[in-house]
DNA sequence: TATTATACTGTATATATATTCAGTATAATA
DNA sequence: TATTATACTGAATATATATACAGTATAATA
């Protein structure tokens, strides 16, 4: 769904109506906007709405009082259609991979699929401070989407052998690959492809730390 | 929340109310109720609103259209079963209070309620790097939980005079607060609470990065 | 340069809507 | 038995509300 760039002061009206919509059940009128905004006329909150629905943000049911449909494509505000499904939890242990199998897997946690932009197929709980300076502590989970697809200077969940890291990726020529760590502690690790197995398990698309 | 009997005409008109809201987004009028339900007179609506409004499953808003809303606290007809709620992201501004109010609302995130363990209100986006070294990297999420109960060590999100700011809390005496940055180039900020303007606006309680 | 989009104030009005009043009728309580 | 709750029709009305019309002003675009 393309929609038109949304005006800053629009944007505030939107949400002015879906604030409004959370707390009292019902749509606002065109005064009750003016109410919230500190407009004069009303008429300027009508122009809004117009506006809000030619950029296909809300519909507006002709004759109705309070006809106001917010139109909420994926990140729904009063309506709780938001399906959330449930994400396994993999602790990324020293040694081995960061399987799907039940006995790994800490626990399921529900989170929105889109949650971060991009889909993800589970959490790994990081251990150690190789990333530190990334932003990446000890314990945090980050969301891992299962993809080969990833270019220079992503970070990447990567096995060689049979240990388990997250780290910047680097493919400097075809048979080398350079995972560099976030951190002064610790040192670069270089891949010789012709002789080391090297496995992607995938992306770092987002993370979430529990305090 | 005791409940009196609803009559089978009475949970018609009911789920006739939580279809129609269902359908266009916002509460019928009596005259909408009539059309669904077969009345001709609105005051037959009014009497069945007036029944359910005395009885706990609507409210009705004095003198406003459309001003009913359901009561419906467990399982809403039209209420998904969804375990998400639905946050607010505000803008860490330089200054200016991180209020709720709807201007400063970036956009709203569903999320589950408990993501974090301990409840939250809302998301603040982080501006600067003053609690890199703690893992709180520029444009993370952090989810805010609105309460003046911190300890000594906490990340907390304070406001002085007019600036917000993230930090780790510290309060060495009773009127001196000393809020440490994590990150070698800030400096400590103490606040001498006799002379300057401190307010607690609630504590760090989890992290969300989206890439 | 003319045009369009944005962002308002201010006034006016047809009508959408809540709400009251006056009835009718049945069934269930006290 | 009198009273109350339920379940309606029908008419009347004050007002809540959408919406059009007439302006002003600024910035972006063609």
């Amino acid at each position: 769904m393309i929609m038109k760039d949304i005006t800053p002061q629009q944007n505030k009206v939107l949400n002015c109506i879906k604030v409004y919509i959370k707390e009292t059940g019902f749509p606002p009128t065109r005064s009750d906007i003016c109410k919230e905004m500190g407009f004069r006329s009303p008429n300027s909150a009508e122009t809004h709405l117009r506006a809000l629905e030619k950029k296909g943000f809300i519909s507006i049911a002709s004759g109705a009082s309070r006809g106001i449909l917010v139109i909420d494509e994926e990140k729904g505000f009063y309506e709780e259609t938001a399906e959330t499904d449930s994400y396994p939890i993999i602790g990324l242990v020293a040694a081995g991979s960061p399987t799907l199998a039940s006995e790994n897997i800490e626990k399921q946690v529900p989170c929105p699929p889109n949650f971060f932009g991009s889909s993800f197929d589970y959490f790994l709980r990081v251990k150690g401070l190789s990333m530190k300076d990334a932003g990446i502590m000890e314990d945090d989970l980050i969301a891992v989407q299962k993809t080969h697809d990833v270019k220079n200077g992503d970070i990447v969940v990567a096995r060689i052998d049979d240990e388990v890291t997250v780290k910047y990726f680097t493919k400097p020529s075809s048979d080398k690959i350079v995972l560099e760590p976030a951190n002064d502690d610790f040192s670069d690790i270089e891949v010789d492809l012709r002789s080391e197995e090297f496995f992607l398990e995938g992306k770092y698309i987002g993370l979430i730390r529990e305090n």
